[in-house]
DNA sequence: ATGACGATTTACT
DNA sequence: GTAAATCGTCATA
C-alpha cells in the first residue's frame, strides 16, 4: 500500500507539480466501496491570474472556480460543454489560484467498473481514461467532489509511487489542448505526458 | 432576464 | 476533417 501524497507534495509551482504527478496513482473510492485507480500519464499546468487559459485569469473568482483559490491538494472539478466534468489538482497555497488539469490515466484498478461507467463494453483499456472528461466519467468524479481535500479525503486522493518506472527523459511537453482563446498562451509548452504511454489523449 | 460560450467527446462524411 | 450534443456559468443589461 503506497503512502498518500502529503500537503507538501501539492504546495509547489504548478509546472513542477504537473511533472511530479506523472506516474502517481489517482484513487477514487466509489459510493459502493469499489476502488477505482489509474496512473496519471498526462497533465496540464494552469498558472493562475496571469494565464489567459486559466479560469482564474485576471483574478476571476466565482462560485464555480472557488476551489482553485484553496490550499494545494484540493480538487477543482468543473462542468463544461453542458455534459462533461474535468478534474484539477490545486497547486501552491491558498489565495494563489494555480492548478493542474488531469488529462489521462492508465487504468489499473476497478477496470470493469470503469468500463461500465463509460458505457464502453468491449472497448480497450486505452479508451477508458484517455481524456480529461473520460477519466472523470470512468472514476465517477462529478461536482459533488469539487473542493474535496485530497490530503484528508477517503473518497478521492493521490497515492505516491516512490519508484516511477520511467526515466525523466520520457516526459514529453507540448501546447495545451482546447484553449484557442488564450492568445499568447496558446503555444506555451504547459502540457506534459509520459512518452510512449499508449493511454494519453487523442 | 438574456445570450454567448466552453480546459470535450463521439459519430459521421 | 467537420459537426452535433447539451446546459451551467458568467458578463451584460
Amino acid at each position: 500500500m503506497s503512502p498518500r501524497a502529503p500537503r507538501s507534495f501539492f504546495r509547489r509551482d504548478p509546472v513542477v507539480l504537473a511533472r511530479a504527478l506523472l506516474g502517481q496513482r489517482l484513487v477514487r473510492i466509489a459510493d459502493d466501496g469499489t476502488r477505482l485507480a489509474g496512473i496519471i500519464v498526462e497533465t496540464e499546468a494552469y498558472l493562475g491570474e496571469l494565464d489567459r487559459a486559466a479560469h482564474t485569469f485576471g483574478g476571476r473568482r466565482t462560485q464555480r472556480n472557488a476551489s482553485m483559490w484553496r490550499d494545494g491538494g484540493h480538487a477543482y472539478v468543473y462542468f463544461t460543454y453542458g455534459m462533461h466534468y474535468c478534474m484539477n489538482v490545486v497547486a501552491e497555497l491558498a489565495e494563489k489560484p494555480t492548478a493542474v488539469l488531469l488529462r489521462a490515466l492508465e487504468p489499473v484498478e476497478g477496470i470493469d467498473a470503469m468500463r461500465r461507467n463509460r458505457g464502453a463494453a468491449g472497448r480497450p483499456d486505452s479508451h477508458l481514461c484517455s481524456g480529461p472528461a473520460k477519466l472523470c466519467q470512468a472514476l465517477a468524479i462529478d461536482r459533488s467532489l469539487d473542493g474535496v481535500d485530497m490530503v484528508e479525503s477517503e473518497m478521492l486522493f493521490i497515492e505516491q509511487v516512490r519508484c516511477r518506472n520511467f526515466p525523466k527523459t520520457a516526459i514529453m511537453t507540448g501546447p495545451r489542448i482546447g484553449i484557442g482563446y488564450a492568445q499568447e498562451w496558446i503555444h506555451k509548452p504547459l502540457r506534459f505526458w509520459i512518452g510512449g504511454s499508449g493511454h494519453v489523449s487523442r
